[in-house]
DNA sequence: GATCCGATTGTTACCGGTAACATGATGCTG
DNA sequence: CAGCATCATGTTACCGGTAACAATCGGATC
C-alpha cells in the first residue's frame, strides 16, 4: 500500500480537470470531505487531511467556478457596460476597476454598447440578464445608458458610474476643488473673460465639469464669454475654436477636458495666436500626453482609476449587502504646465 | 380553462428567474419539450408549440448561461490578458476584440496581468483556468506574458495578440506596407539620415516595428544615425531625445509610436528645434489626437480594433476547430501631415 | 465491556440546463 | 381493425459543486 501521502492518480483518463469526485476518490474519501476541506473546515483528523492534500496536489485541482455559481446562485462576475472603451477616461476606470475586482476575487465581463443602435442596446441588456452576474457596472455613463438600465429592471446590483452627476448628489471633489483652483489660477495671472469649451451634454460628467465651471466663475463676479459644445475629441474642439474665429473673445480657454484643449490649441496657433502670450488653454484629464504637449497643458488631473476602484467597491458592498464605504472620490488636482500665463494687457486682437 | 395561449403564472413565487421547468409546468409539457422548442427542434405539434412559446413569453424566460455550459463544458466567454488597457494599442484592440465576440455570441472577460510581479501573474493564470472559458486571448504581447502563458499549459486554445511577431511568422503587413511607405516619403524630401525611437524591446509589436525600420532603410540604402530605446511614453520618447541633445545627427525622427513622437517634438522645440523644418518626425498608430499635435504628425495609422476582430476571429476558428482564415491583418496606412518637411540642405547645427 | 456523545465522515438532494433513452400517441398498411 | 413504424413527448441521469441530514467512529464514563 502506498504511504499516505502519496496519491498516485493520473490528472484524468480523459483531459478534462479534476473535480472533487477525482480528488475525493483518490484520497479514499468522499467529496464532501474534499469540500469541507476546501473550505476551510477544521475538524478534520489529521491523517485524512493529509491525504486529501496530497490528493489535491497530485490531480492539480482547480474549483470549476462555473459548477459552483450554478450550486450557490451567485457568480463573482462584474458586467462592466462600456461604450469607446478606447478612450482615456472609460479605458482607464476600467484598468481600475478590473484591478480592484481581481483583488476581490472577481472578474469583469466586458459588454461593449453600441448607443445609437436601439436594438443592439436591447441585446446586450438581455446578454447581461443572461450571464448570471454578481452586478453590473455602468463604467461610463451617458443619459441613454442610464436611461436603458433603468429600464431593463436589473434583479442584480447596478452601480452608475463615472464622475458624480452634481443634480443628482452633494457637489463632488471636482466642484469643490478641482475648478476654483483652476479659476483662482487663471485669474491670478490677470485673465477676467473666459470661453469653455463642454463637453456632450447628454454626459453627466460633461454636464457637471461645465456646471463647476459655472459655479466657479459664478464664485468669483468673474464673466463667461461663452460656451461652445465638442464632443470630447481633439477635432471637436479645434473645429469649435476654428469656428469662433476673430469673434473669440476671452482670454482663456477651459475645455473640458485634454482633447478639447489640444485641438483648441491648434485651431488658435493656426490663427495665429501664441499660448499662452496671446490666449491661455486649460484641459481636465491629465492624459499622460498633456504633459508633452506643445505646449504642455495646464490641466485638472482626475484619477479614473481610483474612480474605478470606487466604483467597484460601492458594487461590492451593494452586493455584500454591506453599507457602502464613504465613497472617497478622487481629488481633483490643478497641474500648471506652460499652456496658461498672465493675461495680455491689451485685447490680442485689435 | 384558460385559453391555450394564455398561460397565467406569476415570474416565480421568489423573485428568481425562471427556469425551463417553470416554464414547462406552466406550458403543462415536461421540461425537455421546452427545451427541444428552444433548441429549434421542429417536431412540435403547433398546439404544444403554441402553449410553451406563452409560457416562456410569460415567465419572460432567460437560458441560463451557467447551467448551460456546466452540461456542455463549453462556455461563451473569453478571457482576454491584458495589462495597461488604458495604452492606445490595447484598449482599441480590446474594443475590436469585445465588439467582434459579441457578434459571435461571446463575452470577453478581462484579466488584467499584473506584470513585474510573479506571484500575480500565477495568481491570474490560476484565474484563468478556473473560470472556465471558451478560449484566452492575449491582447498586448509582451514576452513575459507570452512566457508565463505558455508555462501554464492551458486545455483551451490560447491566442497570443498584437502585431505578428516577425520571427514567427511571414512578413507581416506592416512590414510589407507601412515602414517601407513611410521611409519612402522621407526619402522623397530629401532625408538620408534618421533616428529611430524605439519601443520595449520586450514587446514583440516595437522589436517588430524596429526590424521594420531597419528593413525598410536597408532595402533603400539608407543610414540609421542610431537606435534608443522608449517605453511607448511620451516622456520616453521626450528623454531618449533631450539626452541626445547636440548629438543628434539626423534630419527625421522614426518613432514607434505617437506618443514618443510627441515626446520627441517636445525635446527638440526646447532645444530650439523647429518641427519639419529643422527635423521631421513621425509616429506610429495614428492615436485621435495625433492629427493635432502641434504641428499634426505624419504618422503610419494602424487599425487596432480591425487587429482585435482578427484575433478574436482566429480564436474562434480555433475553438470550433475551423481553419482559421486567413487573418487579414489590417494594413497600415501611412498619413502625412505636418510634422514632416524637406531636409534641410544645411545641417540644422552649425 | 456496554453506553453515550460529540467529532468525523458519508449520503442524498439540488442548482438549471443537456443528452440518451423510454414510452405513449398517431398514422399507415394490409 | 390488428400490427407496427414513426412521431411526439416524457423520464432519468449527469455536469461539479454546495447544503442538509445521516451514519459511523472514537474515546470517556461507569
Amino acid at each position: 500500500m502506498a504511504s499516505p501521502t502519496t496519491v498516485d492518480v493520473s490528472p484524468r483518463d480523459d483531459g478534462k480537470p479534476a473535480t472533487i469526485y477525482d480528488v475525493a476518490k483518490a484520497a479514499g474519501v468522499s467529496h464532501q470531505t474534499v469540500a469541507r476541506y476546501l473550505r476551510g473546515y477544521q475538524g478534520i483528523r489529521p491523517a485524512t487531511r493529509e491525504r486529501v492534500v496530497a490528493a489535491l496536489e497530485e490531480l492539480d485541482y482547480r474549483p470549476n467556478l462555473t459548477a459552483r455559481s450554478l450550486t450557490t446562485g451567485r457568480s463573482h462576475r462584474i458586467g462592466a457596460l462600456t461604450h469607446e472603451i478606447d478612450k482615456h477616461g472609460p479605458s482607464n476606470i476600467a484598468q481600475g476597476a478590473a484591478a480592484a475586482a481581481r483583488r476581490a476575487g472577481y472578474v469583469l465581463d466586458i459588454f461593449t454598447l453600441d448607443m445609437g443602435d436601439p436594438g443592439s442596446i436591447r441585446d446586450t441588456l438581455d446578454l447581461l440578464r443572461q450571464h448570471d452576474l454578481a452586478g453590473i457596472l455602468a463604467l461610463t455613463s451617458t443619459d441613454e445608458m442610464s436611461a436603458a438600465i433603468e429600464a431593463a429592471r436589473f434583479t442584480v446590483p447596478v452601480y452608475l458610474g463615472g464622475e458624480p452627476d452634481d443634480t443628482a448628489t452633494e457637489h463632488s471633489e471636482l466642484t469643490g476643488v478641482g475648478f476654483p483652483a483652476l479659476v483662482d489660477h487663471l485669474a491670478e495671472l490677470g485673465h477676467s473673460s473666459f470661453l469653455h469649451v463642454a463637453g456632450p451634454a447628454t454626459w453627466p460628467a460633461a454636464r457637471n465639469r461645465t456646471q463647476a465651471y459655472q459655479e466657479a466663475l459664478a464664485a468669483r463676479g468673474l464673466h463667461s464669454a461663452g460656451i461652445v459644445a465638442g464632443d470630447w475629441t481633439a477635432r471637436s474642439g479645434h473645429d469649435a475654436v476654428a469656428a469662433l474665429g476673430p469673434h473669440l473673445d476671452a482670454s482663456a480657454i477651459v475645455a473640458a477636458n485634454d482633447q478639447m484643449a489640444l485641438g483648441a490649441m491648434l485651431a488658435l496657433r493656426r490663427q495665429g495666436l501664441d499660448v499662452p502670450r496671446d490666449i491661455s488653454v486649460t484641459g481636465v484629464d491629465d492624459i499622460p500626453d498633456a504633459a508633452y504637449f506643445a505646449p504642455p497643458l495646464t490641466t485638472l488631473r482626475i484619477d479614473f482609476a481610483a474612480q474605478g476602484r470606487d466604483i467597484v467597491g460601492a458594487l461590492l458592498a451593494q452586493i455584500d449587502g454591506r453599507q457602502p464605504e464613504r465613497s472617497v472620490t478622487p481629488h481633483s488636482e490643478l497641474v500648471v504646465r506652460e499652456s496658461t500665463g498672465r493675461a495680455r494687457a491689451d485685447t490680442p486682437r485689435p
